[in-house]
DNA sequence: TAGGGCTCCT
């Protein structure tokens, strides 16, 4: 039996499965095996790096040397998801003595459903001459970790049913599978009846579990509820009732229990910070992405890639890209989404110069783009109208082995209308390998509401309506494409077939921050207490930029009113609003912040590029599509949005 | 030998 188990561990090494995976330190054997075994320690074992030297040492006790070799390769291609390597050492466990042990076996699909083999992982499980609860709960955690939920469900009931009792470990990872099998549905309770039943509703794990599962199912209250209930707390559930929160957009409430993590003396970790700054960074509280900023550096916590890459995202969609570049220089270390996230953030500022200068950067340092690499480039490359460089990156995409998705396409037809060759790009949309989503239709629409193409633009808008019905974006883009053109006949239609099919405009609304409070503006707003001075400054500002050549454009106007109205209607709208208070709040040469659900109108971008002129500031606009920075009567998207 | 929180995307 002996000599079978070191000829299995020489054979094992001649197949340079040790060498394979790695560096596994030297002390990593003395832990595992060596001390086990009663050797004394050696120095020249930790220092070794060769293993062989550690196996001859071994001869004495084959079988338990074997097993503990068995388990740390296991162990190291489990924590290296090294899967091929992971089923060499299978097909040597399958011919040793071990091939039966539960425990062993529950090693082997472990390693599988942690590198997400879930087929070789239930193969094991089938296979298995004797199974026990652990055996059960690992592939349930398996099919809950890599998005087969359902069946981690199933899989439980028969546990179930033949007689195997959970414990916290099965039931945190069924909790986690119902929370993401259906949206809220009556499982999840079920399950915590089960729970509560069982006495583990209670416990930290099981109880973080149910909580990111009432968060997911919008159920606030009752996730409140279970972690008040708890009875212990550790970080994560700390931060998965801070993600919660973050996800829905509640920021303050968020921010509330960020502070009392910190008073009740947790420390926060990235997965805090990170949920934090997102939640800032989707709600536009820049103030209070700052003030969380400065704690972690005060707190002296390491700007690792997992929050950094959040805080550059926050920092760039409240309008900060400067300081969003530079948190990306001081990353100590950069993965791929921090890439990303400064080209996104590129794109979205219409920084394409910027953008193509950091993908080559990115190739440099030998960081494969993946396909947002590649979208945000064509992205930045579409917002700033270089449309050779769009192209390169298009074909280099391909080239590279990444098959275009709908959204690359999008970008493309987006480059094409903008250049205005409207042609090429319905043939482009008629050429390419996959269906035309509403999306790519929606691109070829607002280029025809650009170089204002009503036949085209009239047919493109068939196809958004067919394929997305309910948005009400492009019924007002198709609006406005007949009422520039004069046809108040067809314009009228379309707003008919608005109100038929009960399709309703989004009513705008802009808003700016100011020290730490947020104001929000509608059009013609007569609430507001400060709506007298704002409107006298609008009419002092109005007045200058009409000095300057400004002209209503009234086309922009989504009633069909006499001219005169429509020149007034024109004046209240919510970013013009915003910006007058902006102006009446705000110290003289700062740059001024405003937000915008719906994309910004066409009259206010050309009155704001003349305001920008007028107050000598920058003035930096966010809608829902991109950034616009105003600064001295231009505008970064170059009239192109 | 098994568990919970996970950032970038038209």
């Amino acid at each position: 039996m002996l000599s079978t188990s070191v000829s299995v561990t020489s054979r094992l090494l001649s197949l340079k499965i040790y060498r394979g995976l790695g560096s596994i330190p030297a002390p990593l054997y003395y832990d595992s095996i060596i001390e086990p075994l009663g050797f004394p320690s050696n120095d020249n074992l930790h220092r070794s790096s060769n293993g062989v030297r550690v196996f001859d040492l071994l001869e004495g006790n084959g079988a338990t040397a074997l097993r503990c070799l068995y388990n740390m390769l296991l162990k190291e291609c489990t924590v290296s998801k090294r899967v091929d390597q992971g089923k060499t050492v299978h097909a040597h466990v399958a011919k040793s003595l071990f091939r039966c042990e539960v425990v062993m076996n529950n090693t082997l699909l472990n390693m599988y459903a942690k590198c997400g083999s879930l087929e070789e992982a239930r193969k094991v499980f089938d296979e298995m001459p004797q199974r026990d609860f652990v055996t059960w709960t690992t592939l349930i955690s398996g099919y809950s970790q890599h998005g087969q939920p359902i069946d981690a469900l199933v899989l439980f009931i028969q546990m179930l049913r033949d007689g195997f009792i959970p414990n916290e470990f099965t039931l945190s990872s069924v909790v986690k599978a119902a929370a993401a099998a259906e949206p809220r549905g009556c499982c999840g309770q079920q399950l915590h009846g089960f729970c509560l039943k069982c006495g583990y509703d209670l416990n930290v794990h099981v109880g973080s579990s149910l909580l990111d599962m009432y968060t997911r199912y919008g159920l606030m209250d009752d996730a409140q509820l279970v972690f008040d209930a708890l009875e212990s707390r550790n970080d994560v559930s700390w931060n998965v009732l801070i993600a919660g929160h973050a996800r829905r957009c509640g920021t303050e409430k968020a921010l509330e229990i960020f502070q009392r993590m910190l008073r009740e003396g947790f420390r926060p970790s990235h997965f805090s910070y990170s949920s934090i700054f997102g939640a800032c960074s989707s709600t536009g509280f820049l103030e209070q992405g700052k003030w969380v900023h400065a704690y972690m550096i005060k707190s002296g916590e390491k700007l690792v890639a997992f929050a950094g890459n959040t805080l550059i995202d926050m920092y760039a969609k409240s309008g900060s890209i400067h300081d969003a570049r530079k948190i990306f220089d001081r990353l100590a270390k950069r993965d791929i989404v921090s890439w990303n996230s400064l080209l996104t953030a590129y794109a979205q500022h219409g920084f394409g110069r910027e953008a193509v200068c950091l993908f080559e950067e990115m190739r440099k340092a030998e960081i494969t783009p993946n396909e947002i690499s590649f979208l945000s480039v064509l992205t930045a490359c579409s917002h700033s109208g270089l449309l050779d460089e769009g192209w390169h990156y298009f074909e280099l995409m391909k080239r590279d082995g990444i098959v275009p998705k709908a959204w690359h396409y999008v970008t493309i037809v987006d480059l094409l209308g903008r250049s205005g060759d409207l042609d090429r790009a319905l043939r482009f949309i008629r050429e390419m390998p996959i269906e035309p989503t509403a999306a790519i239709w929606k691109a070829l629409l607002n280029a025809c509401r650009m170089h204002k193409n009503v036949e085209l633009g009239a047919y493109a808008a068939e196809h958004v309506f067919e394929l997305d019905p309910d948005d009400p974006g492009p019924h007002v883009i198709l609006y406005n494409i007949y009422a520039s053109g004069g046809r108040w006949n067809d314009a009228a239609r379309v707003r008919k077939k608005m109100k038929e099919s009960g399709v309703k405009k989004e009513p705008a609304c802009s808003w700016v921050e100011i020290e730490n409070a947020i104001h929000m503006f509608v059009a013609n707003d007569e609430r507001h207490p400060q709506r007298e001075e704002i409107s006298r400054k609008w009419e002092e500002i109005y007045a200058k930029i009409k000095d300057l050549g400004y002209v209503p454009d009234t086309s922009h106007v989504v009633v069909h009113v006499d001219q005169q109205e429509r020149e007034v209607n024109l004046q209240y709208h919510s970013e013009k609003t915003a910006l007058a208070f902006a102006l009446l709040n705000t110290p003289p040469g700062s740059t001024i912040h405003i937000k915008k659900n719906i994309r910004v109108c066409g009259d206010c971008h050309s009155a704001i590029k003349l305001v920008s002129k007028v107050v000598e500031r920058e003035i930096i606009v966010r809608d829902t599509n991109r950034f616009h920075h105003f600064r001295d009567g231009t505008c970064s998207c170059g009239d192109y949005w």
